[in-house]
DNA sequence: CGGGTATTTGACGACTGTCAACGCCAGTGG
DNA sequence: CCACTGGCGTTGACAGTCGTCAAATACCCG
């Protein structure tokens, strides 16, 4: 069963930490961004393993994560739980279109974290204010969409060693697309427990832990601390079968 | 490998046939009924086990499906495919917003089909010139995304048994939530192959036999030609996991 | 009736899960 | 400064699910 599940906390709110021009531009576009700001609440701080929120919970607030990683998941009756997304700074989370009341997913730090919140209702005054700012999401809804379709693709049909390959290999060219790390890098921060690995793979802790080594043995990948370094990016993406898209 | 592939070919267009009305409805808010039926194309039939479009191809249309089920797939390197979605009538296709060039999955009829086609760009008209067909479009999106969190979940986490069962549970719930069946019917049409059970569960075909013999012989389904007998929903919903949720 | 497609069955093996234990490391408190 | 503790990574042995290969049977349509 998880380890990492802790109650749900409220987040604490921060003074504003600098904002990434990225980030907040990944979802608002910068001639809505006034109005955005007018809207948003202030910024968040919340601590590695807190719950943003959880399964079921009323649709009332969407995020975009400035800072740090956090995993998107799902659970079952049973506990066992299935990643769905690493958000990586200048995601945007929790969205739901107007009559939605609940949310299907949970989010969980994975790093400590900063947020920004709008409300549901707010955006969606927005929207209708700015119709191509509907359009915007609506392509960041489809990205995401894709990228489910990938994952799917991963989870029904390639090996434990593809699976893991393609999740670094997404990580790696999303970190470098977004540039959060530089383009020529070799080595990309990795916070993630391969438990969290496991569960966006659809894999046991266990074998996670074999297949990396695997990898390890095999050179594609080097663990220092939680760092990841990445010989031969090429050839990661090769075995995982991964294809990198423009908008990441 | 594969052996439902068969060549794309044009669709034939045929005269218009009678349409359900909630099957538009799920696309077309009825009050712009009318400038969507000025915006749409002929209706097209297309036989079974033909291509309507195919992965990569460019992103020109999208689809009202009108009769007859789809199955929208993807496949990777090794021409391994991963179902995505079983499409009924009502449902809507090949959707991507603007800036997209290509789709990235593919769709292939199950049965003959009926459908309607949207050029992609007379829908984004429609969009800023009714920002709450946005929305409407916005929230199937979002429901197209909870059911994909929904199979993730499966992928990843289930059993075989619970697999099948939950794809089979969740047909039955939308095609009475859609009025395709009686709300007490115990029995519904079922004309997935056995192989393209296994590409929207992740298991090849052999094992996906083994696994729909073993339902049987545990009262789950019962199996009539191209009709499948459900003798307890509930038993069966349970095994999968399955929750309905209204809007399906 | 014939040919192609779909289903069924068996034998076998690989991949992955389960259970259990140990080691490592960082933070904590004495 | 050092022992303690909890989280995470690592390893081994073993079992079970599921995939692969191959072939036989059943079914549908012309």
């Amino acid at each position: 069963m998880s380890r990492y599940l802790t109650p749900r906390t409220q987040p604490t709110q921060c003074a504003a930490c600098p904002v990434r021009q990225n980030a907040l531009f990944q979802v608002v576009p910068l001639s809505y961004i006034e109005d955005a700001q007018s809207r948003r609440t202030d910024q968040y701080r919340l601590a590695a393993r807190r719950v943003l929120y959880e399964e079921g919970s009323p649709a009332e607030m969407a995020f975009t994560l400035f800072q740090g990683w956090m995993l998107l998941y799902r659970s079952d009756a049973e506990g066992h739980r299935q990643g769905l997304r690493v958000a990586l700074p200048g995601d945007f989370l929790g969205y739901m279109p107007p009559g939605s009341s609940h949310i299907h997913h949970a989010a969980v730090a994975v790093t400590d974290v900063v947020v920004c919140g709008f409300r549901q209702e707010g955006l969606h005054e927005m929207m209708t204010k700015h119709p191509d700012l509907a359009t915007h999401i609506t392509r960041i809804q489809a990205r995401y969409m894709a990228s489910c379709q990938n994952h799917m693709l991963g989870l029904g049909r390639k090996s434990a060693e593809q699976r893991i390959a393609y999740l670094v290999a997404e990580l790696f060219h999303r970190l470098r697309y977004r540039r959060l790390i530089a383009s020529d890098a070799t080595t990309m921060p990795f916070p993630l427990t391969q438990e969290m690995v496991g569960d966006m793979t659809g894999l046991t802790p266990v074998h996670t832990n074999r297949v990396m080594r695997k990898l390890r043995s095999e050179g594609l990948l080097r663990v220092e601390r939680t760092r990841l370094e990445i010989p031969d990016a090429d050839a990661l993406a090769s075995l995982g079968g991964f294809v990198p898209e423009e908008p990441a």
